[in-house]
DNA sequence: ACGTTAATCAAGCGCTCGCTCGAATTCGTT
DNA sequence: AACGAATTCGAGCGAGCGCTTGATTAACGT
């Protein structure tokens, strides 16, 4: 088996972005990452070339996981107001889920060096442009209005911020949460789809 | 002049600031934050204990920023609709603008201590408590309804979430950015005061 | 059983970090 | 001018960092 794809390096990305997300990239030593899967810290050198590069995987991945919620909610439902309700709930899971630590992609932007960022903001606009589609459709039917690209930026800064005070034990369910907030965005048509 | 309040010290924390926002806490060293006032990195401790309480010093002020924005917008605008509007723009231009480096309150959390985040969120406290008491009198008026508590983290959401996109040296205002977020939050009762 | 390759270890290099400290300098007061 | 206090310097300590390297072990096809 290649190292490329190893059963070891998902564990030490996964560890790494649990890290990463906990105390922060700056704060993860490899020291800490590698005790976390129970190596010693020159081993992972053998899977990464620089600590660097653990980042841009874990933020890929996770920006990975934002475009597939995006995918499956314009798939999946039918009317704009689903669609966008399905926004809302996958965007929701993709950041307080368990299986990615898709957090990360929102906090850590500083330490990627320029042609790091520039993929990762290529996917960061596959995700704007599914957002701008819904909104599109929602706009035609009459659901929104103003500025789309400004609504995109309030909603989605709305649905990030719920990582700094939402918790997923809590009594509010992630779907629940993202009724709330959909019907502050478009509280008119009570029933339309 | 006592060293608790030199002139030097504000300097610190003006210079030390600014850096915490480019680079971050944790890339920013004292070396760095003393080069940018013209002194040596070992005196920086005659002023400050540690780096951290830099921070802590940045921080509070910060927060200060966001509590006397509001209070602004409090006493200032007399109906509902206009202190909602003042308490957008007050916290966009105290995020935006260049007196204080506020940014860094929303980013650098993670550096603080349990006692120093404790100060920090009392501030904050008295920040949402503001934003409830004209959230109430917004639905007391019929502008708004729904969990006012999440009306309010939805708000501040957008709001914060500014700080990776806006910039002030576009072509949007920041009075045309709180128009136009208020817009999304209540599209009805086009003319209500 | 052997040889080859993949995987891991153990040690440590070189560097930067926050911070210390005694010495030097500046400054206000008399 | 002289003194004490406030301020700054300059050198460096000790610790932790990312990363390297040569040796060692594990895994596997033949």
């Amino acid at each position: 088996m290649k190292a490329e794809d190893s059963e070891r390096r998902q564990e030490l990305l996964s560890s790494a972005a649990r890290l990463f997300r906990d105390v922060g990239y700056a704060r993860a030593t490899v020291r800490d990452i590698a005790k976390a899967v129970g190596i010693q810290s020159g081993s992972i050198f053998y899977y990464f070339r620089t600590k660097e590069d653990i980042l841009v995987d874990v933020m890929e991945s996770a920006m990975q996981a934002f475009v597939g919620a995006g995918q499956r909610a314009l798939t999946e439902a039918a009317t704009p107001r689903s669609k966008l309700r399905e926004l809302f709930v996958g965007h929701l899971k993709a950041l307080h889920g368990t299986t990615d630590e898709t957090a990360v992609v929102l906090s850590e932007w500083r330490n990627l060096s320029p042609k790091s960022r520039r993929r990762i903001v290529k996917l960061r606009d596959q995700v704007d442009g599914m957002w701008d589609e819904v909104l599109r459709e929602a706009a035609a039917a009459g659901l929104v209005r103003g500025d789309l690209g400004l609504l995109r930026l309030a909603m989605l800064g709305s649905l990030n911020w719920s990582l700094q005070w939402y918790s997923p034990k809590g009594s509010l369910s992630i779907e629940d949460l993202a009724d709330r907030f959909l019907e502050f965005f478009l509280p008119m048509s009570k029933a339309r789809g």
